[in-house]
RNA sequence: GGAGAGGUGGCCGAGUGGUUGAUGGCAGCUGUCUUGAAAACAGCCGGGUGAAAGCCUCGCGAGUUCGAAUCUCGCCCUCUCCGCCA
């Protein structure tokens, strides 16, 4: 959520800010309803001053005819404040609602573009293997292996699903339990274990609600719905709270399923387990003070790039377009692994600065040292990494002659 | 899921429907004293909005009333016991 005041102060250069991401936003509507709701507060309030002060009098009031006559005067000012007041609420929960469909605002470094076509290669590591075979793509090699089994996930769970079987499951176990070490070990992270079942309003928090329910698997009979990222639970995790500013910066890892209910036709991305309705992340999240924030972006980055760099597979860093960064990211860099079985980069991690977007709508906040008012602080958060694409890629770059696959150094007990 | 108890400021804990946004204690901050600390004493000490006055906030939401932390109803959560269960 942005900050009402910048959009009031300053409503041309969000408008623009919000025009550069190619997306709408109902600032207008959003500046009509700041004045209407304040107009009647200032009314509203006046008001009840009015009956504070009243009713104070007539509690003092000795005299009963005195007494009557006031509380006469008193109850006709309560009606005309009970009107007054259900048109605040109906004001405030339309801008309250207004303000959840604003994206954030893309920080003035981030390429202006409609979509990925925008985005610019920052930098490739890692050459890209050259093979005296044809590479197969991970969907044959894993069914030759019998590490992936398609169709059992499809007759049990539908389509898009698949278990993973004996060295399969293994290897992603694996991979799950090295990066959750790194990251503790040599970044400086808490891992924690979430909830993947959370109500409405910590996804509201994280910006996947109100407007992305469509993307989310949810319980029909309460309000409980599937995460589609850790970043949800986590970055939840101190929601409504008071930090201290010494306290920050606060690192937590976590490793969760996700669901997602993608929207894609039919016949897109289908081959093996690139796109699943289900899917393994580790997902590292920071709390950090509003100055910290482009250091500590850099930081995760270096940080999401080691497990590539670790695992040795190609991998290129991308700084994502205006048009790219969704809807409550201000700056986001991805980082893609070359799969050449499949012949295309695959997104492996988005490193995301939020500043306080996020932090505004779960209300998360800190006290600085010494003292003063509590401030919103700064979410990021980064993939480290997602599973299946790391499985890809390990799958496709070690694929051997013979059929099977080298297990990455790293991961060689 | 059933029965009972309860949800008040960072924590503990008062609070007869009327100067209660809330007594008191602990913790914390500042000052005096001290070489320093402790102790003692004094002051400060929730959040939101607003330039301020003010308004809002005692789990959340409705209701009764001139006036609700206090009364009524619904919901949520915690605890105890029972049931169920990995």
């Amino acid at each position: 959520m942005l900050d009402l005041r910048l959009i009031r102060e300053e409503p041309d250069r969000v408008k623009a800010a919000i025009a550069s991401t190619y997306t709408d936003a109902p600032i207008d509507a959003i500046l009509a309803a700041d004045e209407r709701r304040r107009a009647l507060l200032t009314e509203v309030e006046a008001l009840k001053a009015q009956l504070n002060a009243g009713s104070k009098d007539v509690g003092k009031a000795k005299d009963p005819a005195e007494r009557e006559q006031l509380i006469l005067a008193m109850r006709e000012l309560g009606d005309r404040i009970a009107a007054l007041d259900e048109e605040v609420k109906a004001v405030d929960a339309r801008l309250h609602d207004l303000m959840l469909h604003v994206p954030n605002m893309p920080l003035p470094h981030v390429p202006v573009a409609p979509d990925e076509s925008g985005n610019v290669v920052i930098s490739e590591h890692g050459a890209k293997r050259t093979f005296d075979f044809t590479p197969k793509p991970h969907w044959e090699i894993a069914e030759d292996l019998g590490i992936i089994d398609f169709e059992r996930g499809v007759k049990v769970a539908g389509t898009r699903f698949y278990f993973l079987r004996g060295d399969g499951a293994r290897l992603q176990r694996a991979l799950i339990t090295w990066m959750l070490d790194l990251h503790t070990r040599d970044h400086g992270y808490q891992e924690v274990y979430p909830p993947y079942l959370v109500h409405a309003q910590t996804l509201e928090g994280t910006g996947n609600l109100p407007k992305f329910a469509a993307n989310l698997y949810r319980d029909i009979d309460e309000d409980k719905w599937l995460i589609p990222t850790a970043e949800v639970p986590v970055t939840n995790l101190y929601r409504d709270e008071i930090l201290e500013e010494a306290e920050l910066p606060i690192y937590h890892v976590a490793y969760t399923p996700c669901f997602r209910r993608e929207q894609i036709s039919a016949g897109r991305d289908v081959r093996g387990i690139k796109r699943g309705y289900q899917f393994d992340k580790v997902e590292m999240v920071k709390f950090v003070h509003p100055d910290k924030s482009a250091e500590e972006h850099q930081r995760l980055i270096g940080e999401a790039s080691d497990v590539l760099r670790l695992l040795e597979v190609p991998y290129r860093v991308l700084q994502l377009s205006t048009g790219d960064l969704g809807f409550a990211a201000a700056d986001k860099v991805d980082l893609e692994t070359w799969a050449p079985g499949s012949q295309e980069w695959l997104e492996v991690s988005s490193c995301g600065r939020f500043e306080d977007f996020q932090a505004r709508r779960a209300n998360i906040r800190f006290r600085p040292t010494g003292g003063g008012k509590p401030r919103i602080l700064h979410t990021l958060n980064g993939s480290g990494l997602a599973l299946p694409r790391t499985m890809i890629t390990i799958m496709e770059n070690n694929q051997q002659a013979d059929g099977t696959i080298r297990v990455p150094e790293i991961l060689v007990p």
